[in-house]
Order: C-alpha cells, then structure tokens, then sequence
DNA sequence: GACAAATATATCAAATTGATATATTATTTA
DNA sequence: TAAATAATATATCAATTTGATATATTTGTC
C-alpha cells in the first residue's frame, strides 16, 4: 500500500504525540493546527475507521462518567507509515485568500470597498496575532521540558513573522488605495 | 438564485477583465492568481457550461488557423453577480502547508529532517520572489496606464511581503534548529 | 521530417468540506 | 431549581474541488 492521503497521515501524526478521540482530533485541527491544515469531521472519522482497518492504530471503546469514548492509538506499523510520509518532501504549500481574490478583482467595485475587505482582514489577523503570539509565550516556557514543543514552537513563530507582514501590507495597502482617490 | 459557488466568481471576475477561453482562464489561474487561489479544469470546464446555462455569461465559437475555440463573455446579468459577490466580506482566508504540518510533527524524524524540509521550502519560496518582484516592477510600470493594474500590484506586494517574512523565518528556523543539536 | 511543447476541451474517481442529525453531560442564567 | 445553552461525542451526506487522464490539433525545435 502507497503513503497513505493528507488527512490519514495528519492523524496518525497527531495520534504519535498522545491517544485521541475523534472529537479531540478535531479540536488539534481547530487550535495547534488551524493556521496552517484544517480537518473536518466527515473526513476525521471516516479516515480513522480506515486506519483501524489497515493496521495504522487501533480502537478501544471507553466509559467515562457515562460518557461514551472511541480513543485511538497508532500503532507500529503506523509509526513506520508516518515516518515514511514526514521523509518525503512537501506536496502541497498553498494559500487560499478570497480576501485577495476579491481584492484582484477590486476595479470592479471600487477603492472604498477593497478598504473596507482590507479592514476586515486586518482586524481578524490582529486577533489571530495576539493569540499566536500568547502561545508563544506559553510555548517558550515549556520548550525544555518536551521536545515536542520545540516544533510547535517552530510553527507559531512562522504565524507571527508572516502575521506581522500581513498587517504591514494592510496599512501600505490602504494608504496607496486613500491617495489615488 | 443565490451568489454562485466560488469558482463561478472567479471566472465572473475574470472575464470582467477580457473574453476568455477557458483554457486561457487555466492560464490565469496558474500564473496572475496562483499565488493566493487555484482551479483545475475539473472545476473550470462545468463552471463555464453553468454560467451560460445561467446567463452569466455567452459563449461563441470561433476558429483561428483551423484551432477550434470557444470563447466566453460576461453578460450584464454576470457582472452584477459579481459585484454582489465582491460586495460580501470574504469567507474562506486559509493556508495549507504541507511543510508546516511535517514541522509539527518533526520530533517524530529529528531536526536533519526538519531543516531540509525547510531548504526545500526556502528554496521555491526564492525563486517564487524572484518572479514576483519582476512582475511588481512591470506592473508599476503600467500603473497609471490600467486601474486594474493598480489592484493586480496589491495582490502582487502581499506576496513580496509575506515571502519576505517566509525567508527571515526560514533562517532563524534553522539557526534554532542547529543550536539545539 | 520527427519530436516535443503548447493549445484546447472534456471527463471522472477520489478527497474534502460544510452542514446537519443525534444524544448525552456540564455549565450558566433566570 | 428549572430551563437554556454550551460542550462533548460520533456519524453521515450532498456538493465542491482536485489531480489525473484522454483526445486532438498546431507550433516550434533539432
């Protein structure tokens, strides 16, 4: 069987730091990894199914305060497969900012509007930023004691540096859009 | 009928610029919008067929040197479609990179591993920089000529300036990355 | 004259999203 | 304390989109 696709591979990764849930898969996708991969729940589940069916991890049915649990651990053979995929170099690195897009095609529309997307831009990037730059913080202080932070680490710093750039080019960006009206 | 799905949008925007086939909407695609949004001819071909079926657009077929073509317009009905949809705040601002994902995941295969994914990314980011610095400095150039230009080169300087920010990353990444062995 | 590259349209399986359904437990608010 | 809301948890499905491939003609190169 060939490397297996995005989503099973982005589990089996999270699955080799801790044993997960479902839903807790797709908490990872909303916090550690949103700026950079998403994950909904009709790929999550679907994909762990088919790893359990290929030998990548394995289930174990839990009861916790009458809360019923489905948790997933990987197994060897899914620790080889991982290990197979971080080998192989980077398919996919894109972006995809209907805020730019709109802006491309913003002669149609007008400088006041593309202000006003740009505006909206910046003050979601603002938001983001803080909170980037919050785990950092926390991250930096926890660096020594696991590994695993170390390469989290790696990534929120990649937020903040671009983030940063983000909101430089809001501001030059509207000041250009001001002084041609 | 609601505000179409976005890869009706994005050739709507398109053709608001010029008549088009659709393998020239590809072309688009892959060069002046490639850096923040991307379509295959999967998506391109059907799309074209539902706007005509929509009257978003017209088709006529014209034949140069004995090459069969089909070129599309966008009808009134069209444009107005886009500027409801350019009028809305844009919904979908995402990165997907790979790199980023198999850097999270990097105690998993060590910090060999992880800097030469970086070399990787650092790598095609500076050749993409290249290509977009002299598409900013031709763009300048026609500036005044064509106000669709002026909304090209935004799109344009938010490349410049996030890849910018990329390549500071990829260099501290890795100094990080060394230090700790 | 042969070969590769570019032009041009089209389709399809597979991957993925976004929304929704269902049910239970925990927390907040009236 | 009762009701309402939020969080936990699993699951499915239509619709969107990709990535690959098929086909055919023309243009440019060796």
């Amino acid at each position: 069987m060939a490397i297996e696709k995005k989503i099973d591979c982005v589990i089996l990764g999270l699955l080799s730091h801790e044993d997960l849930t479902g839903y807790e898969i797709k908490k990872r996708m909303d916090t550690s990894l949103k700026y950079f991969w998403g994950a909904s729940y009709g790929s999550i589940y679907p994909a762990l199914s088919d790893l359990v069916k290929n030998g990548m991890a394995v289930k174990r049915d839990e009861t916790e305060n009458n809360r019923h649990k489905i948790i997933y651990s990987i197994t060897q053979k899914g620790r080889c497969h991982l290990k197979d995929w971080l080998r192989l170099p980077a398919e996919k690195d894109e972006l995809r900012y209907e805020t730019l897009l709109k802006l491309f095609f913003g002669n149609e529309a007008g400088a006041l509007q593309a202000i006003s997307h740009i505006d909206a831009f910046e003050e979601k990037i603002e938001k983001d930023l803080q909170h980037l730059t919050d785990s950092a913080d926390i991250l930096r202080k926890n660096v020594s004691s696991d590994d695993t932070h170390k390469y989290y680490l790696l990534t929120v710093e990649f937020g903040i540096k671009t983030y940063s750039a983000y909101l430089e080019w809001c501001r030059e960006a509207k000041t250009m859009l001001k002084k041609e009206r």
